[in-house]
RNA sequence: GGGCGAUUGGCUCAGUGGUUAGAGCACGCGGUUCACAUCCGCGGGGUCACUGGUUCGAAUCCAGUAUCGCCCACCA
């Protein structure tokens, strides 16, 4: 009953105080499990799977990660209503490089490093800090409410995670796609260890660019001359120990009578030849480069095309090798100062000046990193990047948003082969054998092959290679390996391939690429149907968030301080596929204030029951009687109506943020401002029948029941605690998670096009009453002139007129002129023209503060009104004056910009006589 | 060097050919109406970065320019 208001809900809407037990009630009723005993999918339906990518186990989650759980929980749940069978594998990746890093730091805060420890403690150190960590960030997981299948739980460092990439490197090295070479590898000093080339940051910086002289050795001695010499331009000063030549562009006529002679490269005394090469650009630096073909990539190609001895000068430590002689052991730019003093005292140090250039960095460790020979496990990449563009170029897989397809043929036409090989502890060791005689042996089995594969020889003499994979190797095998993969397992073949794969798009390259790539060979299938990327998260001043900047913030606390369905809406609100998005506390607070008032909506909707209805959320969900519907009633749910129709569009473009702004509006601007409103009218009108009241409270209860579904992927935790407390159908389930999506009733716009014409007087009374100055709390007469059509609907809404324009009495009359009379009855009367309904607010003596005031406030209203309709008129006509418009423009157009003419003549018109 | 994105009210952002470009926040005025002050009502505020083009019609499509951001790339 009315006095029991709020009865079934606490008054505050205090999200700490439910959430925690809504998700304690999604994991008692098994619902998240694609075979879980409370899903109740539809088994007409395909499986829906999304695939997620693994977070790191390094620490606590960032708002980067809250996206991402948000995003995939939005569209498992969505899917889940939908009936579909959904799987979410959650899971942990094991990050080799940035664990070691991580752990490498704690570690030495107690005084240990890796060589102290050794390898095997090392590694138990690290099962031990990440047992700490997993639980941390799998708790913060189900605080943002990822309704994801823990049962099925994943880590990269598992067995089967571990099977999966021997199997998998096996079946690529007898498919000729994994091989071990020597090759110019991008070798993080600091890391100790080899990375790709993804991981190495071009960074801009000033450095010198130095000139040098090489001595020519003269024909006849032999020996280098004093003065005939060639002037190279280097940056790194430190590689001339390991140059083996230098060399010119072939058309350069400074230097063609040079070419096939030699130079003495100082301090290691080598002469090495003058070759000509057309990868010099002339215009460079003096001309002539110098050629380390151990050290820098240009170099690297122009080395095997000359057929140069290629001479490694700096050790695993950055320090120089024994080949660099004299310098041997200093670390490189101690090596490069005293190289340039050594060149400087011998005369031959030609020139320097500052020299802006990028220089490659360790995306972890921020080391400078040094190219370098090693012998390395790599994947060949041609193949499998072109069976990856055929898969989107056949729209096997289609990228959302689709801009992102052009990055991707880019990247994946100019691919270099992958290094694979990482010379860290924590990661999968890389399934390779070696005899003492180096032939390599590749196998499958956790112990390795019985003999070499070349030779024969025996298990006690194989010994396995000592590094491990780029953790992205494994990382690529996620959306099959999780599934069972090598075997074909049910889950294999009822969840393979996945429907949406979603992450950010920073990881295009590094994962997506790759399990595009290894999961087509491997399975035969594109691992996913959709590539769905999300932006990144920046702090409110558009910086990418990180730790040494102190600019992060941290879900939970935001969570903590607002709630999680506030965090996600926050997240979700405003923004559109792949672009960044700043946040602020402002999206937080507008998610809570959505909430909130979400929360007092439903509140009023049960404490205004009929009286019949003793608890609302054991009645069973009523169709209201239509022949009980009035306006109000049939507007409402013709706005639901139509509401279901845009959130299934926003769905279909995979446009969240467009769903929850439709959302926001049509719950908050539209039922809460307007439909509640006119409801409360009738709800307290005795003077209608029982009947109808109740249809105007089912009305309600059906609306919210609709947008309460609609809204629950998105803010799934104040849902469902509100849709428990309302009426069900009867065949609806226990629990919103899995209760059906709804379906989209009839819209009927000229029944909406009526009462928003009532709605446009409502808010036209208002705002001349308060541009008049008329006090808040008084009711005034209003007279109206409705035009036959309207009427019917106006005279329904008399009521809601009343109490929302507080107008009273109202009075009919039959035309303009009659108004004029009804108006002039009163002392004063403020002049409305809302669309075809002219009304006059008839005031009392007083009843507008200092009338002066009133009286030119008001007239400044009118003149505006007027003012802005007469240049709409204006533009209308000349629109339909222009003869190519009405012989070009489609009929409904024209049609549209006559009646919109007609119409504004009428305002005009009306406005012209008000104001005479 | 190549590519992508952004540029819309003070701020954050929607809006991909058709009335007078929208929202939230902020701002101003008013409000103790029995869901909500985490609220309600009313209002002010934008020549849609610039130039040109296509079109009956452009914030929207095309070309170019500028600024900012990002990605890719082997000038030592």
């Amino acid at each position: 009953t009315m006095t029991e208001q709020g009865r079934d809900l606490p008054k505050a809407y205090v999200p700490a105080d439910f959430e925690g037990a809504i998700y304690e009630r999604w994991l008692e009723a098994d619902v998240f499990a694609p075979d879980g005993a409370g899903a109740r999918p539809d088994p007409s339906l395909p499986p829906f799977v999304i695939i997620q990518p693994p977070p790191n186990i390094t620490g606590a989650l960032h708002l980067g990660h809250a996206l991402t759980f948000t995003l995939e929980d939005v569209m498992i749940r969505h899917a889940r209503m939908q009936g579909h069978e959904t799987l979410w594998l959650p899971g942990l990746d094991h990050a080799s490089i940035a664990a070691q890093y991580v752990l490498d730091k704690i570690i030495a805060a107690e005084g240990e490093t890796r060589e102290s420890l050794g390898r095997e403690r090392y590694l138990e150190r690290m099962w031990r800090f990440i047992n700490e960590t997993r639980e941390v960030m799998l708790g913060q997981e189900r605080r943002l409410g990822a309704s994801a299948d823990w049962g099925r739980l994943r880590f990269t460092m598992d067995e089967g995670s571990a099977r999966a990439v021997r199997v998998s490197f096996k079946q690529l090295y007898d498919d000729g796609l994994a091989y071990r070479a020597e090759g110019l590898i991008n070798w993080c000093p600091g890391c100790r260890t080899s990375v790709s080339d993804l991981e190495v940051i071009p960074t801009p910086e000033t450095g010198t660019l130095w000139s040098i002289r090489y001595h020519l050795l003269d024909d006849v001695t032999g020996e280098p001359s004093a003065d005939d010499t060639i002037t190279v331009a280097t940056t790194r000063p430190e590689t001339i120990l390991g140059d083996t030549a230098v060399a010119v562009h072939p058309e350069d006529d400074r230097y063609r009578a040079l070419v096939g002679r030699k130079v003495r490269i100082p301090f290691v005394e080598r002469d090495v030849p003058i070759i000509a090469d057309e990868v010099v650009d002339r215009a460079f630096g003096t001309g002539a480069v110098k050629i380390t073909p151990a050290h820098d990539r240009d170099d690297h190609a122009t080395g095997v095309g000359h057929g140069l001895p290629m001479i490694s000068v700096l050790a695993d430590d950055a320090t120089i090798t024994e080949a660099g002689d004299g310098y041997a052991g200093l670390d490189r730019y101690e090596a490069r100062k005293r190289i340039l003093a050594d060149l400087k005292s011998r005369g031959d140090l030609a020139g320097e000046k500052p020299h802006e250039m990028l220089i490659g960095r360790c995306q972890r460790s921020n080391d400078v990193i040094e190219p370098r020979l090693k012998t390395q496990w790599f994947v060949k990449t041609g193949p499998l990047a072109e069976a990856a563009l055929s898969a989107t170029r056949s729209g096997e897989t289609r990228i959302v948003p689709a801009r992102f397809e052009k990055v991707w043929e880019n990247w994946l036409t100019n691919i270099h082969d992958w290094n694979v090989s990482r010379q860290l502890w924590w990661g999968h060791r890389i399934p390779a054998w070696y005899c003492p005689d180096g032939h390599a042996t590749v196998s499958a089995e956790i112990d390795g092959p019985e003999r070499c594969e070349v030779c024969g020889r025996g298990p006690g003499e194989l010994t396995q290679d000592p590094d491990i994979f780029d953790t992205w190797y494994s990382s690529g095998l996620w959306p099959f390996s999780t599934l069972g993969w090598p075997d074909r397992t049910e889950d294999f073949r009822r969840y393979y391939p996945g429907s949406v794969m979603e992450t950010g798009y920073d990881i295009i390259f590094f994962w997506v690429a790759r399990m595009m790539m290894t999961g087509i060979h491997l399975t035969d299938a594109a691992p996913f149907h959709t590539v769905y990327l999300h932006g990144i998260v920046k702090d409110p001043y558009g910086q990418r968030m990180s730790k040494t900047k102190g600019n992060v913030v941290d879900p939970l606390e935001a969570i903590d301080t607002a709630g999680a369905d506030a965090l996600r809406f926050g997240l979700l609100n405003g923004t559109s596929p792949g672009n960044d998005q700043k946040f602020s506390s402002e999206r937080l607070e507008d998610g809570r204030n959505f909430a909130n008032k979400l929360w007092n909506a439903t509140r009023f909707v049960l404490g205004a029951r009929p009286a019949s209805i003793a608890d609302a959320a054991e009645a069973v969900l009523r169709e209201p009687a239509a022949a009980a519907l009035g306006p109000t009633e049939r507007w409402i749910r013709s706005r639901a109506a139509a509401t279901v129709m845009a959130v299934d569009r926003a769905y279909e473009d995979h446009n969240y943020g467009e769903a929850s702004r439709v959302l926001y509006d049509a719950i908050w601007a539209g039922f809460c401002d307007w439909g509640i409103e006119l409801a409360k009218v009738r709800l307290a009108d005795t003077s209608v029948d029982e009947a109808e009241r109740e249809a105007t409270w089912w009305t309600l209860v059906d609306a919210l029941d609709t947008y309460l579904r609609l809204l629950h992927p998105i803010m799934p935790f104040v849902t469902e605690a509100l849709w428990g407390a309302l009426p069900h159908a009867a065949d609806d389930p226990e629990l919103l998670i899995v209760a059906r999506w709804p379906k989209a009733g009839e819209v009927a716009p000229e029944l909406e096009q009526q009462v928003e014409a009532v709605l446009e007087l409502i808010r036209s009374v208002r705002n001349a009453r308060a541009a008049a100055g008329v006090a808040a709390s008084s009711r005034l007469p209003l007279a109206l002139a409705v035009p036959a059509s309207l009427e019917p609907v106006v005279r329904a809404l008399a009521p809601a007129i009343e109490r929302l324009a507080r107008a009273a009495p109202l009075t009919f009359t039959a035309d303009g002129a009659a108004l004029a009379v009804a108006s002039g009855s009163a002392a004063r009367a403020l002049s409305v023209v809302a669309g075809q309904i002219e009304a006059a607010i008839l005031l009392g003596e007083g009843d507008a503060g200092a009338s002066g005031a009133a009286d030119a406030g008001e007239r400044a209203r009118l003149e505006k009104e007027l003012g802005q309709a007469e240049t709409a008129l204006a533009s209308s006509r000349a629109r339909l004056a222009d003869a190519t418009f009405l012989a070009k423009a489609p009929p409904h157009i024209v049609d549209g910009a006559r009646a919109r003419e007609a119409e504004l003549a009428d305002r005009v018109e009306k406005l012209r006589a008000s104001l005479a």
